[in-house]
DNA sequence: GTCTATAGACCGATAGAC
DNA sequence: GTCTATCGGTCTATAGAC
């Protein structure tokens, strides 16, 4: 349909997507940026004392041109979870698919705690009601996260089926313990204790998630 | 000393006491009775989105009569913390001397996680800075929090010397991931999912927690 | 009559929103 | 760049105990 369009119009209208294309690439290389120091914000200080100026000072913009993208600040937190939605689904399409559940879990568990560590883990107080509703009402946010539950929750299901996985657990707790680990305190705790390398941080706590503080 | 004191001084200063015990039993009652809501409402919506002005109608006073008693919302912050360290020494000390590190561990967890469900478990934002500065400050609740530690520690490298706790584990990380459950979101998850009882969520929380996700 | 504690108005700063 | 709401913190007039 776009190109009998094209064909039919011309050069002139040839040249204007053109245009308009590159106005969105700036508008969205703006957002782009804008999310990200959001992400960044996020994880640093969280979302109470996370500031709408800061953003735009980190971003370099007027805090108006804020506006213009995101109508509030509820909005900037949720465009944050869906940009790492959106990358926790890229990892979960280049893992390898010919790997056993369980690793597939602990490669996602990895993922998590390294971005948190790296301080890129934007995350959202539970308990802000305001910004729950605001997510919950988030198209975007929760097309993402089911969509990430899913998949995840197919690897869930499989490590039970064949063993791997305790099958007496709820793979919804499961899953609620996989998620977890992305604002686990303890990583934030080992590492400002300063005497283990963030790897070394991350294999205990996958050892601890998967086999338990027991022997 | 003061038996002596009262013998010689008669029944005048025989009353006296007793008076000022009484006016200090009520300033302590009082005192109690706000840092049982800041506890509550720590709980209910953490640290930044409590408001003085909630506590202070919360406990059915003046928020200036507030002041007279803490200095600032930090150290109503701080003043919960140390109220939630006392009942863990009050359970510590409970607990059989005789059963396994192990089991002891297990019951500090419970207890973690029955006072979380129950809406009485206070937790602050480690991000706030203004407040680790206060709490680093608070004479009483690090001396709470040093007694409750080496106490659960002895417990771990008990349980690490007799093998029931994998002894590869820095205690330190073991102590920390014990403590955390005490924020878990999982707990809080699994009670909105509204399909188990409270009770079946702590064991199962305590499953993983110390067996690990695998079976 | 004096003195303390209280209640509720008040202030300055700051953050979200436009 | 402005506006408004809110929050932490303070001030003052008053009520009640001794």
């Amino acid at each position: 349909m776009a190109s009998s369009l094209s064909s039919h119009a011309g050069a002139s209208t040839a040249a204007a997507p053109v245009k308009v294309s590159f106005k969105a690439q700036m508008l969205q290389a703006r957002e782009d940026a804008i999310v990200e120091a959001v992400n960044r914000l996020l994880a640093e200080k969280g979302f109470d004392l996370m500031t709408v100026d800061e953003v735009a000072a980190e971003v370099g913009i007027a805090k108006a041109s804020l506006y213009k993208h995101f109508p509030s600040k509820e909005d900037l937190a949720a465009a944050a979870m869906v940009r790492v939605l959106a990358r926790a689904k890229v990892l979960l399409a280049g893992l390898p698919a010919d790997a056993a559940p369980i690793d597939q879990l602990k490669a996602v568990v990895r993922w998590m705690m390294r971005l948190q560590l790296a301080g890129e883990m934007p995350s959202l107080p539970s308990q802000n009601s305001s910004l729950r509703a605001n997510l919950m009402a988030n198209r975007a946010y929760l097309d993402g996260l089911l969509q990430v539950s899913d998949h995840i929750g197919g690897w869930i299901e499989a490590a039970q089926a064949n063993g791997s996985l305790n099958p007496a657990l709820p793979p919804l707790l499961v899953l609620y313990t996989v998620y977890s680990r992305a604002c686990d305190p303890v990583l934030e705790f080992m590492k400002s204790s300063g005497t283990h390398s963030d790897e070394e941080i991350v294999e205990w706590v996958v050892v601890t998630c998967f086999d338990g503080l027991r022997q």
